[in-house]
DNA sequence: GTTCCGCATGAATCGATAG
DNA sequence: ACTATCGATTCATGCGGAA
């Protein structure tokens, strides 16, 4: 079959260029749309109050391309209207599940360097969500991909074990949990939580940009395996491209702005897919609060 | 005037309770309702689909209270159903806007010692939510009183920073949110963010503690002065009026379960208001990044 | 007095089984 | 079909007694 769509960059409305997508064909869908009345320089700006209006045709088309056992992650944050948070997000969230997706997860992106500010009536916003949307209640997740180093409390602790630590299944009225505390012996890496510990972009790019490369690589590798298909539909300066990529997936950019097409093009054609093994999460970043926090 | 009604623990429901408060008199509201379906065994419980039903007669008497310029933080987090997040805290949030409460802004606490577990399809919930409502867009906020040491966060960010952050404007993104980040070099002080990191106490053999002690003082801080009036509606086993009665504010504190209320009232026994005054923000726990962490 | 270490336990969720 | 109950899984923290 015809795979020459993937693997590249379009300029355009990603409504219209999704149309050369065939159906359940992307696994992973990951992106962080241009945010309500901001950005408005590049991308013209959608107001707040049109913004569920301007999304959905767009997320019909997600709806079509992407795999029963694929997800759907949108990187999106309110903005504050006249002193309120706007409440385009949540009624986007009540639109899409009208709309026949299953709103699973709701991740937070804690952004780790974001610097102080004040405003009389705030401080600065220092998280954005990461809405995880799924056709199906069964869809394909990696967990052990992006396990993090347990805690330090463990060294410490888990030196000796309890008699009650191992047998305690009795489950007191409430609780109702046992655990098992010797299936824990040895063990050097535990599950992360949905809080994402993770800085923003700090480096120089001439893009104003959106997360930091970790940020898709996170989810790609939760979510997807080797050459499967990631789009993502605003991709800006190319970041989720190239990341993809990088970790040997498929990909599919799309953006309406002919400066970031050239630089996201730019960006791909610049990476060097390696030949060796992806290493594995490096401890750079913190990843769950387990990390180096 | 008579004041008779306040620094007390109420039995009851606070729908009915609060019709003995008077109207614009209270400075802050501050607490954690019952969640949806949980603590069945002690509040009998209300389903995910007819919470705002149940809520929304009571938030009714919490605007009715509030004096016009104080604020209500609600701590809530919707738990899943069926393999998705419920919508019943965001349907919230709507329904609480077209009574008239505007959502001014949404913290969020990480919970660093989320309650453990592994199922096949999503991680540890490790995040609530701490939604800011208020009447008037001009309101009482004491943004002095929270900061917190500079620390590492300048130390390790601050300290070399690139060309682009430190001159970030509008000329950039179009954000609007320009700030000249040198402003803050050279200060040992610095303004929280809106994602505060606390956990959660544990092992308190009286009682399930909902939150720290920590949190409702942070947000008391922020929002009150002394002898002003804090009420929780849903005091549980007290928390917030014992840390409203530390901190020198006035306190109402209202529980429908009766263990409750007769623990509240013995917990405020003890409490001895001390002479001293109060410390600075300690150190042993982190709000938003520019703490220890 | 400190530090160390045992111990309890938390706003959880899924899948299977039972009424 | 729809709800109620039960077993299995799991991590980080505060407290308190011991060293």
């Amino acid at each position: 079959m015809a795979s020459d769509y993937l693997d590249r960059i379009y300029l355009g409305d990603c409504e219209q260029v999704l149309k050369e997508v065939p159906d359940n064909s992307v696994d992973l869908i990951f992106t962080s749309p241009p945010y309500a009345d901001q950005r408005r320089s590049t991308y013209g700006g959608v107001k707040p109050s049109e913004y569920v209006d301007w999304f959905m045709p767009k997320a019909a088309q997600f709806q079509r391309v992407l795999k029963p056992t694929g997800t759907f992650v949108l990187n999106i944050k309110e903005r504050v209207v006249n002193g309120e948070r706007h409440t385009y997000v949540i009624e986007l969230i009540l639109k899409m599940r009208q709309e026949g997706w299953l709103w699973t997860e709701e991740f937070m992106w804690h952004k780790k360097n974001s610097y102080p500010g004040k405003w009389p009536n705030r401080f600065r916003d220092s998280w954005e969500r990461l809405l995880q949307f799924n056709l199906q209640r069964k869809f394909n997740m990696y967990q052990e991909t992006v396990m993090v180093p347990v805690g330090d409390w463990a060294k410490n602790r888990l030196g000796n074990l309890s008699e009650t630590d191992k047998t305690r299944d009795e489950s007191k009225v409430g609780s109702g949990f046992g655990k098992n505390i010797s299936n824990w012996l040895g063990r050097d890496k535990v599950y992360p939580t949905n809080v994402i510990h993770m800085a923003t972009e700090c480096s120089n790019r001439n893009h104003s940009a959106a997360f930091p490369e970790q940020l898709p690589e996170w989810f790609i590798r939760l979510f997807t395996l080797e050459d499967d298909v990631v789009l993502d539909p605003f991709v800006g300066s190319g970041t989720t491209a190239v990341v993809a990529k990088i970790m040997k997936r498929r990909f599919i950019g799309i953006d309406s702005n002919e400066e970031y097409f050239e630089l996201a093009k730019d960006r791909l054609k610049a990476v060097q897919v390696p030949l060796f093994q992806l290493a594995e999460p490096s401890e750079d970043y913190d990843l769950g609060e387990s990390g180096t926090e």
